[in-house]
DNA sequence: CCGTTATCCTACTCCCCGGTAACATGGCTT
DNA sequence: AAGCCATGTTACCGGGGAGTAGGATAACGG
């Protein structure tokens, strides 16, 4: 639960854009904990601190709420590709790499955002460019997982089933993911990058 | 869009009985197109051609026709496996088979519906039921995982982590399937498995 | 045939919750 | 000091949809 920027003071500017951040998060961990519809503004007000038409000061509506939540979680995926792709290392191991932040992002809040809510309550056009977004990332995948290939690195497959099926494996993670359970969101990210590369069959034989 | 048996003749305590899996089919159908909140019982209603105070007569409210979709899709999964292990094959060739049966229960109506939809919208004692169904899915496939170890047909590793690995990403094909898409259940089912079981890495080297 | 019961419909009620109107407050500028 | 704008609040509206009351109809048993 981040704290609520009300009752600090600051420039004004900058206060505007953090509060309108609070709201985002704080929005993000109840939809997580209690799902989209059965949150109201009242219950993101009251863990604000606030009053709901406050929120509505910082945010058009509830659907933008929840837009904006998954939006940042793309853009979070987005950036960390950007960051791993093109970095110097082996298709191979930026493939792991940008798993792992993968991995990592989808256990945090909005992340798990966008994958535990996903984008069914939001209208058509908002939809339209999550989906955008998300073929985005989807296409990062594919190319790695073909350079991969390629290179002789990655399994000849076909890229697209791959693609789709380390993303649900890693996505998954954020449906049963508690942050106090026994493992940490780097641990579980290693184990099953593990298992995705090295496959549950055994090797020879 | 399975049809409605309505405007049908015969039995009456079959008939009544059918009568109410049309219900849940066709409300399944609506919620994996629409989303659990977006699908009115008008709207269920109107598919089965039929008036909304008519659905109540065949279940108790719509938190049920949610809770029996799940329950259904997840008593497919256990009979399935029930039906493979210990049916005579190997661990390794059980362990494929509940895979494959898994995947294609996932693009069926009640198995999309328990992946889509999910369990958020229901009580705590709804909750409660299907988790311990669900539990009971999960330790069959960490059961096979761990005897496949120790058969030393399957890598050693957490079997609790391989567990949710797997069943995140066979589960995820529930997300994307179309069934007017280029690739049956069967081939998707088929070359998530082989990935899974062979991994991503090349092999050697 | 006639009563009984299963089945289904028309026409409501009721409440939750997203969204808004209109007013209060307090800091910054001039 | 005086007013303006950003920020919040209380109190309300309105719609949508879950669920119900009560009546019509038709099948079935005697």
């Amino acid at each position: 639960m981040t704290d609520s920027p009300w009752k600090a003071a600051g420039d004004r500017q900058s206060e505007r854009e953090a509060k309108r951040i609070a709201v985002l998060t704080v929005a993000a961990q109840a939809f997580n904990e209690t799902g989209y519809h059965a949150t109201s503004l009242d219950d993101i007000a009251r863990r604000l601190n606030v009053s709901k038409p406050t929120i509505y000061y910082y945010v058009k509506n509830k659907e933008e709420i929840l837009f904006e939540c998954a939006r940042m979680g793309l853009e979070l995926m987005e950036e960390a590709a950007n960051e791993v792709i093109g970095s110097g290392g082996s298709v191979y191991d930026e493939l792991i790499a940008v798993m792992h932040k993968y991995a990592e992002i989808v256990t945090m809040d909005f992340g798990m955002c966008l994958i535990r809510v996903g984008e069914e309550p939001l209208n058509a056009e908002s939809r339209r460019t999550l989906r955008t977004l998300k073929r985005g990332i989807d296409a990062k995948f594919r190319s790695l997982i073909q350079r991969g290939i390629e290179a002789g690195e990655i399994v000849p497959c076909d890229a697209k089933v791959a693609a789709f099926m380390l993303a649900g494996a890693l996505s998954w993670i954020a449906r049963w993911y508690r942050p106090d359970g026994p493992l940490t969101p780097q641990q579980i990210a290693d184990q099953h990058i593990a298992l995705i590369m090295s496959g549950l069959r055994v090797r020879g034989g």
